[in-house]
DNA sequence: GGCCTTGTTAACATTTTGTAACAAGATTCT
DNA sequence: AGAATCTTGTTACAAAATGTTAACAAGGCC
């Protein structure tokens, strides 16, 4: 079962934005809708969507400066759209590396259609980003079972070592219990009064030179268990 | 070096096919220019090109049928080009799986953003689809079903060996369970505790020349399984 | 300070893997 | 069909990698 692919729709006229949210929406897609540029940032700096369909005329920061930035780092795919059937503005927003460009007004079904397509083509690519975390400088690659370190270094991780670094991944900044991080990385049930955990977390820690002192990644709570502190990106 | 991509244009028009044709070969692509559906389809056969350009008004089998068709056997990226500014044909063509949509008469420029935008999204697929796969020196021929070594020397491969190999390059980078190699070389579900994998990886290793130890091709994820590790070119 | 918790190290036990030898099955050739 | 040959599957065992435990030092908390 694959998450439902998400859409972000900037677009500064409300009735259009609302109505092709709700079409979208109604085809099992989960649509965040922003007026503008500022609230887009907001939303594209914690969320790393599949799609993004951007309006050319917005006030402010128009939807081709949008285009560049989220081209230079990322290959999401983006559709903009435009009131106009200028010419120069679709070169521009297709040489910038927009994959496509429609003009209001729109056919929805044609709107729908491209979107599929467009979802289809990025499908590797978002697949392959999802199976990639960042944080603290290292890039954890959950497929390939192994971290990137800053400077480019493979940090091969055990089998415990991967499945305890995933699960905190996959709880950042939540205290988890040595038993709930045992249970993760041995199948045997509930071994209290054990040190493995600590052993493992330490041999983590190494491996990501992290200080327990000053500790930035794995963080001690004290009579608690640890938690995965690092911000994800 | 990565080969010139390779666009097939499917025009009836002469002026517009040799218009088009030389335009892209000036930009370093390889471009086969077919009158029809019949000569295309000979073309085709043969080779899979990256890219097609297809008029939708041809005289015989039209644009929309040979759609239908390749998309049914392959994901090549596929650029519709039109006369007529039609609202069905352009959604009939988008639904039945064409990447874009361009109406006539066409900025040229415009056409080739869609081609570099497009071709950048199909990279991947054609990396993956490719029948010669290039890693470590080898040349895996996966129609053939061999291997070519450095120096030149053909390696042979086994039915499973083929099936392993195809495998593994077809996931690179990506741990692979036991279970999930014997399945791709055996029908047989999940024989646990078996060596067979092992073995099958071992006699891989010695035809490629690769140590375990050192290994830069296929390597070992304790615990889990085995990963092709030789960066794919 | 006293008590409990955590960090660290090294040794140990267990699991997993590499390899060889061999048996069984499939294919080719005569 | 039968023999020869090649491919595939299985088992056994040594070697390597990993997980676990024990022991002790260091640190936090009352």
């Amino acid at each position: 079962m694959t998450p439902a692919p998400h859409i972000v729709v900037i677009e500064d006229d409300p009735v259009t934005r609302t109505a092709l949210g709700g079409y979208l929406e109604g085809f099992g897609y989960r649509v965040t809708a922003c007026a503008g540029a500022e609230a887009a940032e907001k939303v594209l700096g914690q969320e790393t969507p599949d799609l993004l369909i951007v309006d050319i005329n917005l006030s402010g920061k128009d939807g081709l400066e949008i285009t560049r930035e989220q081209r230079a780092r990322s290959e999401v795919g983006i559709i903009l759209l435009s009131g106009r059937t200028d010419d120069v503005d679709r070169i521009v927003g297709l040489e910038l590396g927009a994959d496509d460009y429609v003009c209001k007004p729109f056919n929805r079904r044609e709107l729908l259609a491209r979107v599929k397509n467009l979802l289809r083509r990025t499908a590797a690519m978002r697949q392959l980003s999802r199976r990639m975390v960042n944080f603290a400088g290292f890039t954890f690659d959950t497929a390939a079972r192994h971290v990137t370190g800053p400077d480019g270094a493979t940090i091969q991780l055990t089998r415990a070592e991967y499945e305890l670094l995933r699960t905190f991944v996959l709880n950042p900044g939540i205290v988890l219990s040595r038993d709930r991080l045992l249970a993760s990385i041995t199948h045997r049930q509930s071994l209290t009064g054990t040190r493995t955990v600590d052993v493992m977390v330490k041999r983590l820690r190494a491996k990501f030179g992290d200080d327990p002192k000053v500790s930035r990644i794995f963080g001690t709570s004290h009579g608690e268990g640890y938690v995965f502190t690092a911000p994800l990106s």
